[in-house]
DNA sequence: GCTACGATGACCT
DNA sequence: GGTCATCGTAGCA
């Protein structure tokens, strides 16, 4: 597909009005979009995972703002960047009103356009399914580094996109991955059965 | 200051 | 299946 099919246009910003937890499960199947000098590089949506500050102790904004998590109190529709185990980064949607700290972390996408560009960053023997699966991969495949913390995502360098001729996939929840508290909630969000989910996809 | 520990991934067996 | 690299944050003294 040819970098000018993958630049969809950006949602519109009622789209992250919604609560949380639906937002999760709506930004299944959208495709997340980076444009940087380099080119442009997209993927469907194929996993994520809710976080709300308000009840949710797993979430780095429990107990309150820091510098770290501030653009998760921001407004609805940017982005939450954060280095996590002293080299990944991962990518949020921050949702709910500002004030309000709550986001949805992208987990894993499945690449569509942009793939050699992808392996460029990620690796020469990189196969296609690992390029993105996982939320330190996918920033790094996607160029998403701290300086994009707080920014819009309406573009020019990063946004979503409606997914062309997708209808909405199947929706699958589970237990978040990789955290030590509220362990058990479901709050994770998957397309069952799709290769470029990360962790174990049935569980 | 000091320390413990991650919303992970790569590599090894 | 397991180990470990690697360092910014946050919490506490």
């Amino acid at each position: 597909m040819p970098d000018s099919d993958c630049a969809l246009s950006p949602l519109a910003p009622a789209f992250y009005a919604q609560p949380t937890l639906d937002l999760a499960r709506a930004l299944l199947g959208k495709t997340l979009v980076r444009r940087t000098a380099e080119g442009v590089t997209a993927g469907i949506i194929v996993e994520t995972e809710a976080y709300v500050a308000a009840i949710d102790p797993a979430a780095h904004a429990y107990r309150g703002q820091t510098p770290r998590n501030r653009s998760m109190f921001g407004p609805p529709g940017h982005a939450y960047v954060y280095r996590i185990y002293g080299m990944h980064v991962c990518l949020n949607v921050v949702t709910e009103p500002a004030g309000q700290a709550a986001a949805v972390l992208i987990r894993a996408v499945e690449p569509t356009c942009g793939r050699e560009l992808m392996r460029a960053r990620r690796g020469a023997g990189v196969p296609d399914r690992d390029l993105c699966r996982g939320p330190g991969r996918l920033c790094q495949a996607f160029a998403i580094t701290l300086a994009l913390d707080g920014a819009s995502l309406h573009g020019p360098e990063l946004w979503v996109a409606e997914t062309l001729g997708g209808a909405p996939p199947a929706a699958a929840a589970s237990p978040r991955i990789g955290i030590s508290h509220a362990a058990d909630w479901p709050w994770r969000f998957y397309v069952p059965g799709n290769r470029y989910v990360s962790g174990r996809p049935w569980k």
